[in-house]
RNA sequence: GGGCGCAUAGCUCAGCUGGUUUAGAGCACCGCCCUUACAAGGCGGGGGUCACUGGUUCGAAUCCAGUUGCGCCUACCA
C-alpha cells in the first residue's frame, strides 16, 4: 500500500494540530518536585500592550532552541511566561481611548481610571500571548504571570521596604528627566539621546554699573528666565574683570552674580555660561555649591510658569521663538551659530525631556553595582558574546542613582505614607493606621514605582518570592537569559543587582545578547517608518517553522539582522526540503517493518553517511551548548541538505529500487535511522515538521519524549570520508564534463579512467557503481587495454586521469580552452607550492607535516600538469 | 570627547586558537535538465588583489598598530 503524500509540503494545519496535542498533553510543564536537573529560562516579558514584532519572534526562537533542545537531553525545562504592565504605554493607552470620549483621566479620578486599565487588559491587552503560540513556543503557559498580580506586586512592596531599611531607598528634590507629555519623571535610561541640528545662541547681557556687555552662548535661551547667576572659569584671563561683580538678566532685568566655578570650560562658547540650578543638571551642581537660588520657569505640562513674567503661560519651544525675537529687538542677540548636540528623549512618546527639580525617590546603586560587577567579572554570570563585558562594566562603573518614582496612576503605589500632620513620612509592608510620630492621618504616597523595579525582580517574583516555594529551589538561579543587547542595562544589569541582594546568588548563569532586526536596507524596523515585517503574516504565508528558520539562519551571533519578506522562502525551502525526504523514504518503507541498523553490513555509503552524522551530532551540540545557535543551523543545514540529501539519498537509490530486499533493508534502516536522528537534532529550530515527520516514520507519540542522539564518536571514521570524497571528486569531475559538453542524462557514455595508484583503483573498482549511477554512465573503464579515443574530453584528479570519448558531441574549441583554464589554475598553485619550498627558512621553520603537506602538493601538480598538457595535445592533434 | 563593533562575491553573511590546492554558503546571475523525494528542485558554471597602509611570522582574510568609511552605546556637547 503506498501512502498518497502530497509532493509540497503544506503547513496548514499541521501546526496548529501539534500545538493542541503538544498543549493537551502538558509537555511544556515544568514539575518543581521533578528529580532531573532543571533548566530554566525566564521570558523577557512582553508589554501587555504590545503586538508580536519580528524581534519578539527572533528572541523567543532563540529561547525555544535551548528549551526544546534541553528537554530532549533530559532537563527539567521550565520556560517561564509572562507580561509587563508596561506603565507609562499601558496608561497612554487608555488615556488614548478616554480621549476619543472626550475625557481624560482626571475626570475619572484615579480609582476608576486604574479599573479601566484593568479593564482594557482583559479586553484588549496581552494579545501577544496567543500570537507568541503560533510560533510554536513551548512555555508553561500554565504558570503565565502578569507584573501587577498580588504575588510580584508583594514582591515589589517588600523589596521596596526592605530597600528601605537597608538605607539604600531615599527621597530627595533633584534635577530628574521629565517627560511633559507624560507628566512623569524618568530614569537615565528611560531617555534617549539624539543627535539634533541645533544652535548656539550668542546673548548679550548688560555688566551692572557699566556699559559693558557679557556675551553668553546657549542652545536652550528660553532657561535664561530661570538664570541665577553668570559664571566664569577663575582662571579665564579674559573676564578677571568680571570677578564680584554683576550682570543684569535681559528681559526680566534681574540683576545676577558673576560666580567664578571650573566646571566653565574657556574654550566653549565665549567661555561665559548662564547659570538656570532648576533646569540644567550642571548648574544645579553649581547652584549647590554657590548658593543660588533655583527659579523653576516651568509647569509639569512643558508650559512657562509665573515665574516666567510675560511669558507664563506659552509653550517652551513658542516661549524660545519669542524670547529670541525680543532679544533680537533689544539688539541682544548677536550670533547665532550652528551646533550640532544630543537631545534627551522620552523612550515612550519621543517627546523631549526636560531636567526638571522636583521631590522623588531613587535607589542608592552603588552598594548594588559592586557585587553585579563581579558576577560578570569572575564569570559566575557569562554574557554572550563577550564583548558586552567591557561595555556592562564601563556602565556599572559609571552608574548613577536610579530615579525609581513615576507620576503615573497605573502601576505598584509606592508603600510610603505621608503625614497630613507633621509630614513625617513612613514606609511599610503594610498601611500604618496613624502616623507613628504624631499620630497624625495618613495619606499613600500619590506615586508608582518605574515598570522596570518590577521586572527586575522577575527571575525571583515569578517564582513566587518572598514565599518560599518549590519552584524557587528548583528553578532558582535560572540558567539562559536571552534578550536584545539593548535592554543590558535596563534590565539584565538590574536584574543582576537584584538577584545577588535579595536571592544571594545570581538570577541566571550565562545571558544570550542578540541583535536589532532591521529592513533590507539596515534600518529599525518601526510603525513610523511602515517598514515593519507582520511575523503573523509571515507564519500565515510561509509557516512557523520557515519564519523561525529564516531568522535563525539570517542571525550572525549577537549581531543585527537584515531581512525582507521574500526571506522566508528560505525557511519554507528548507521544511520542503525535509518533506521530500521524508516523502521519498516513507516511500520505499511502505507498510513493511523496518529492520533494525546492523553496522555488520555496511557499505561505503552507508558507513559515511554514519560518520558525517556522528561528526553532525557532536558539531551541532557544541554549538548550542556554546551558545552559537544559528551555527549550529548552519552545520544541520550543510549535512542534511548537502550531505545526506545530496549525496546519500542519490546513491542508496540504486539499491532502493532493487528487487534484493537485503540491500532495500540495509540501505533503507540507516536512512531512517539517520534521517530520525537529523530530526531530533532540527526539532528544536523547525519543531512543526519535525515532529509531524518524525512520529510519522516512527509511530512513536511525539519527538518532545524523544531523547536528542549522542554522537558516537568511533563511528567518525577519516579512512571511508577520504574513500568517498574520491567518489564524490571524480562524479563531480564527469558532471562537469558532460555539462560543460551538454550531453544531456539520456545520453549514457563511458568513462576510462587511468592512474598507478593501486589503492585508489581498488576505491574505485569497489565503488564503480556510485559512479555510474550519479554519472549516468554505461560503464567505467579501468586502466583497459583499449586505445586512447581521438577525440575526448578529459580531466584529472588526485592523479586519476579521466577520459570521456566524445566523438561526435565534443565541442574542441571550448575543451581546449576549459583545459587551458584549468592548466592556468594548477600551475598557479604549482608556482606557489615551489616558491614556498624554494624558500630555506619555510623548510627550516614550519612543522615537518607541513612541509611534507606542501612537498605531496608539489609532486600532485606537477603530475597534474603534465597530464593536462598531454591531454591539451591530444586535442591539438584530433583537430 | 570616551568606549565598543563592523568592513570578505552584485546582496546577506560563514570563515573559532595563523598552514584545507588559488577563500566558502544562501540569494541573485548564466547554461543544461519537468532524471521514478523535491522546478519551493537537480546538475554544472561565472563572479572576490578578504577596506587601506605598515608590522610580526617561514607563512596573514585570520595576530598587532595606524588610516578611512559605516553603525551602536556613552558623556557635566552651556
Amino acid at each position: 500500500m503506498k501512502k498518497e503524500i502530497s509532493k509540497i509540503y503544506n503547513p496548514k494545519g499541521v501546526e496548529k494540530r501539534w500545538y493542541d496535542f503538544w498543549m493537551d498533553n502538558g509537555f511544556f510543564r515544568a514539575d518543581p518536585n521533578s528529580s532531573k536537573e532543571s533548566f530554566t529560562i525566564m521570558i523577557p516579558p512582553p508589554n501587555v500592550t504590545a503586538e508580536l514584532h519580528i524581534g519578539h519572534a527572533l528572541n523567543n526562537t532563540i529561547q525555544d532552541i535551548f528549551i526544546r533542545y534541553k528537554k530532549m537531553k533530559g532537563y527539567e525545562t521550565l520556560w517561564m511566561p509572562g507580561m509587563d504592565h508596561a506603565g507609562i504605554a499601558t496608561q497612554n493607552v487608555v488615556e488614548r481611548q478616554l480621549a476619543k470620549e472626550g475625557l481624560d483621566r482626571h475626570d475619572l479620578g484615579r480609582e476608576k481610571f486604574v479599573e479601566r486599565v484593568w479593564e482594557w487588559k482583559k479586553e484588549k491587552g496581552g494579545k501577544i500571548i496567543e500570537q507568541l503560540k503560533t510560533l510554536g513556543f513551548a512555555c508553561d503557559w500554565d504558570r503565565e504571570v502578569f507584573t501587577m498580580d498580588e504575588q510580584l506586586s508583594k514582591a515589589v512592596t517588600e523589596v521596596f521596604v526592605s530597600l528601605h531599611e537597608r538605607g539604600h531607598i531615599y527621597r530627595a528634590k533633584y534635577i530628574i528627566n521629565w517627560c511633559p507629555r507624560c507628566g512623569t519623571a524618568l530614569s537615565d535610561e528611560e531617555v534617549e539621546h539624539k543627535e539634533l541640528q541645533g544652535h548656539l545662541w550668542h546673548l548679550k547681557y548688560p555688566v551692572d554699573g557699566s556699559p559693558e556687555f557679557v556675551t553668553v552662548a546657549t542652545t536652550r535661551p528660553e532657561t535664561m528666565l530661570g538664570d541665577s547667576a553668570v559664571a566664569v572659569n577663575p582662571e579665564d584671563e579674559r573676564y578677571k574683570n568680571l570677578h564680584g561683580k554683576s550682570v543684569i538678566l535681559p528681559l526680566l532685568n534681574r540683576k545676577l552674580k558673576v560666580i567664578q566655578d571650573s566646571l566653565v570650560d574657556p574654550e566653549f562658547g565665549t567661555g561665559v555660561v548662564k547659570v538656570t540650578p532648576a533646569h540644567d543638571p550642571n548648574d544645579f551642581e553649581m547652584g549647590e555649591r554657590h548658593g543660588l537660588e533655583k527659579i523653576n520657569i516651568l509647569n509639569e505640562d512643558g508650559t512657562l510658569n509665573e515665574n516666567a513674567g510675560q511669558y507664563a503661560g506659552l509653550d517652551r519651544f513658542e516661549a524660545r521663538e519669542r524670547i529670541l525675537k525680543d532679544l533680537e529687538a533689544e539688539g541682544l542677540l548677536v550670533k547665532i551659530e550652528d551646533h550640532d548636540h544630543s537631545v534627551g528623549h522620552c523612550y515612550r512618546c519621543s517627546t523631549i525631556i526636560e531636567p526638571y527639580l522636583s521631590e522623588q525617590w531613587f535607589v542608592k546603586i552603588a552598594p548594588l553595582a559592586e557585587k553585579a560587577i563581579d558576577a560578570v567579572k569572575s564569570g559566575k554570570i557569562k554574557l554572550h558574546p563577550k564583548k558586552w563585558i567591557k561595555t556592562y562594566d564601563h556602565w556599572m562603573e559609571n552608574i548613577r542613582d536610579w530615579c525609581i518614582s513615576r507620576q503615573l496612576w497605573w502601576g505598584h503605589r509606592i508603600p510610603a505614607y505621608h503625614c497630613e500632620e507633621c509630614g513625617e513620612i513612613m514606609v511599610a509592608r503594610e498601611e500604618p493606621e496613624k502616623c507613628a510620630h504624631c499620630s497624625g492621618a495618613l495619606k499613600q504616597d500619590p506615586d508608582v514605582l518605574d515598570t522596570w523595579f518590577s521586572s527586575w525582580l522577575w527571575p525571583f517574583s515569578t517564582l513566587g518570592w518572598p514565599d518560599k516555594t518549590a519552584e524557587l529551589k528548583s528553578f532558582y538561579p535560572t540558567n539562559t537569559l536571552v534578550t536584545g543587547n539593548e535592554i543590558l542595562f535596563f534590565w539584565v544589569a538590574r536584574m543582576i543587582m537584584s538577584g545577588l541582594e535579595f536571592m544571594e546568588a545570581v538570577p541566571f548563569t550565562d545571558v544570550y545578547l542578540h541583535g536589532i532586526v532591521r529592513d533590507e536596507q539596515g534600518r529599525k524596523m518601526s510603525k513610523s517608518l511602515g517598514n515593519g515585517i507582520d511575523p503573523l503574516k509571515m507564519v500565515n504565508l510561509y509557516s512557523a517553522d520557515a519564519v523561525r528558520y529564516t531568522l535563525l539562519s539570517l542571525a550572525p551571533e549577537g549581531q543585527d539582522i537584515r531581512i525582507g519578506e521574500k526571506d522566508f522562502e528560505i525557511g519554507r525551502n528548507f521544511t520542503n526540503k525535509i518533506w521530500n525526504a521524508y516523502r521519498f523514504i516513507s516511500s520505499k518503507i511502505d507498510d513493511k517493518d523496518l529492520p533494525e541498523l546492523n553496522y555488520s553490513e555496511l557499505e561505503l555509503a552507508d558507513e559515511w553517511i554514519i560518520s558525517r552524522y556522528n561528526y553532525a551530532v557532536a558539531s551541532i551540540s557544541d554549538d548550542i551548548e556554546n551558545f552559537k545557535v544559528s551555527s549550529a543551523l548552519d552545520n544541520a543545514y550543510k549535512f542534511f541538505w548537502g550531505e545526506y540529501c545530496d549525496w546519500y539519498l542519490e546513491l542508496i537509490k540504486e539499491r532502493l529500487y532493487s528487487d534484493d530486499e537485503a540491500r532495500v533493508n540495509s540501505a533503507l534502516s540507516v536512512a531512517v535511522h539517520v534521517f530520525k536522528g537529523t530530526m531530533q537534532l532540527l526539532h528544536p529550530f523547525v519543531p512543526f515538521v519535525t515532529e509531524e515527520v518524525y512520529t510519522e516514520l516512527s509511530g512513536e507519540k511525539s519527538i518532545m519524549l524523544s531523547s536528542m542522539p549522542i554522537s558516537d564518536e568511533s563511528r567518525i571514521n577519516r579512512a571511508v570520508e577520504d574513500k568517498m570524497s574520491l567518489i564524490q571528486e571524480l562524479s563531480t569531475a564527469v558532471r562537469t564534463i558532460r555539462s560543460q559538453m551538454s550531453v544531456p542524462p539520456s545520453v549514457k557514455a563511458t568513462l576510462i579512467l587511468r592512474s598507478n595508484s593501486k589503492e585508489n583503483l581498488e576505491i574505485i573498482e569497489e565503488n564503480r557503481s556510485y559512479i555510474e549511477n550519479l554519472c549516468k554512465l554505461d560503464s567505467i573503464e579501468l586502466n583497459g587495454k583499449s586505445e586512447r579515443p581521438k577525440l575526448a574530453a578529459t580531466d584529472v584528479v588526485k592523479n586519476i586521469e579521466l577520459i570521456m570519448p566524445l566523438e561526435g558531441l565534443i565541442d574542441i574549441e571550448l575543451e581546449t580552452e576549459r583545459l587551458n583554464k584549468a592548466l592556468h589554475n594548477v600551475e598557479g598553485a604549482l608556482k606557489a607550492v615551489e616558491n614556498k619550498l624554494v624558500n630555506k627558512s619555510f623548510v627550516k621553520n614550519a612543522p615537518p607535516a607541513v612541509v611534507e603537506k606542501e612537498k605531496q602538493k608539489k609532486h600532485d601538480f606537477s603530475e597534474k600538469v603534465t597530464k593536462i598538457k598531454t591531454n591539451l595535445k591530444w586535442l591539438t592533434n584530433a583537430s
